[in-house]
DNA sequence: TACGCGTGGTA
DNA sequence: TTACCAAGCGT
């Protein structure tokens, strides 16, 4: 059943090509294993739609592991600016710096899980795809794949794992692992699933329960507490005040506006409020008060406005600089 | 094992 | 508007 399975599967992937830019198309020699290690670090957790535009910039400026080891922390964490997930980042330069020291990426997934911020996905995926190992790489695409086949409630990583590598083709595992997650983004998607496109309907026991979108079953949602702070803008000369946030933590390293923390209790009306920004992270809600500052505060240094752009700023304090600097433009507007 | 960790798109 | 979800990893 399982080799029927994983043929049908392979047929159907080739059939249905998506051309990206970390892929090379079946039959042709693998892509370059910084790309995939790259791509594949990217996409945890993000989508390809804002994968694609950043990944061609990233390889652009930095096209080999050794010149990305050799750029500073700061250069590579503004250019992460916007994509979250920032520890990515930071174990991207500590991975970056490891292989380029001994000369090249590891072949093997054991070897490669042992770096920075790859894991067990990872390592599956940069071995099959780059370097042709037949190893299981499940990600969520692939955990559903499974879980739908085999009318699995709640599987383990490890059940999941021996059930795919029994479907590995020999040979063909850089396919066979993107034919499993293409299969997941586009057909056997979590909601709403287009059995009736899927080469895999006749051997999946979920499509026979006739509730397919059932499985596997969802976690149970937590709450998502709200928290209140004030970022401070402090401008002087048409440049205004940034500083780096500490090493670990939320937004760990990256640049940012001068601030309060961050607590439970809302902030008490500021008069002088320049704006608020909403803005809602994996397990908390924070609606940041902007409030104009008079004198540096902390270590920093001055940003040059028509430069804000490129000061790596993610998305919070991105969004809270237009609500300031908008808010600006106003008064001057208003007077 | 469960939680901390970003952001943007979609229904 | 809210809720869900996306090629996970480290602790």
């Amino acid at each position: 059943m399982t080799a029927n399975c994983a043929a049908r599967l392979l047929e159907h992937y080739v059939d249905n090509f998506r051309r990206l830019p970390w892929r090379s198309p079946p039959g042709e020699p693998p892509p370059d294993p910084y790309r995939v290690w790259l791509s594949e670090v990217m996409l945890q957790q993000t989508t390809v739609a804002a994968v694609t535009p950043r990944f061609e910039r990233f390889v652009a400026r930095w096209p080999t592991v050794e010149a990305l080891a050799n750029a500073p922390a700061e250069q590579v964490l503004s250019e992460w600016a916007g994509l979250g997930y920032y520890a990515r980042a930071r174990n991207l330069i500590a991975c970056a710096r490891e292989v380029a020291g001994r000369g090249g990426f590891p072949s093997t997934a054991a070897e490669l899980r042992s770096l920075p911020g790859i894991g067990n996905y990872t390592a599956a995926a940069v071995a099959s795809i780059a370097f042709g190992q037949d190893e299981a790489a499940v990600d969520t695409n692939v955990n559903r794949v499974v879980a739908r086949l085999h009318a699995i409630s709640q599987s383990t990583r490890q059940l999941t794992e021996q059930l795919v590598l029994a479907m590995v083709p020999p040979g063909r595992a850089a396919d066979f692992t993107q034919a499993m997650m293409d299969l997941g983004a586009t057909i056997c998607r979590p909601r709403a699933p287009q059995c009736g496109a899927c080469p895999l309907r006749q051997d999946c026991a979920a499509f026979a329960s006739g509730t397919p979108d059932l499985f596997p079953a969802r976690k149970p949602k937590r709450v998502r507490p709200k928290r209140h702070g004030t970022a401070w803008w402090i401008e002087r000369n048409r440049c205004v005040w940034l500083v780096r946030r500490p090493i670990k933590g939320l937004l760990g390293g990256m640049a940012a506006l001068p601030g309060s923390g961050w607590s439970e209790q809302p902030v008490r009306a500021d008069v002088g409020a320049l704006g608020t920004v909403r803005h809602v992270f994996t397990h908390f809600a924070l609606s940041l008060t902007v409030v104009r500052g008079t004198r540096p505060i902390g270590e920093g240094w001055w940003q040059r406005l028509d430069t804000l752009a490129e000061a790596g700023l993610p998305t919070l304090y991105r969004r809270a600089a237009q609500v300031a600097i908008s808010s600006s433009s106003d008064q001057r507007d208003a007077a």
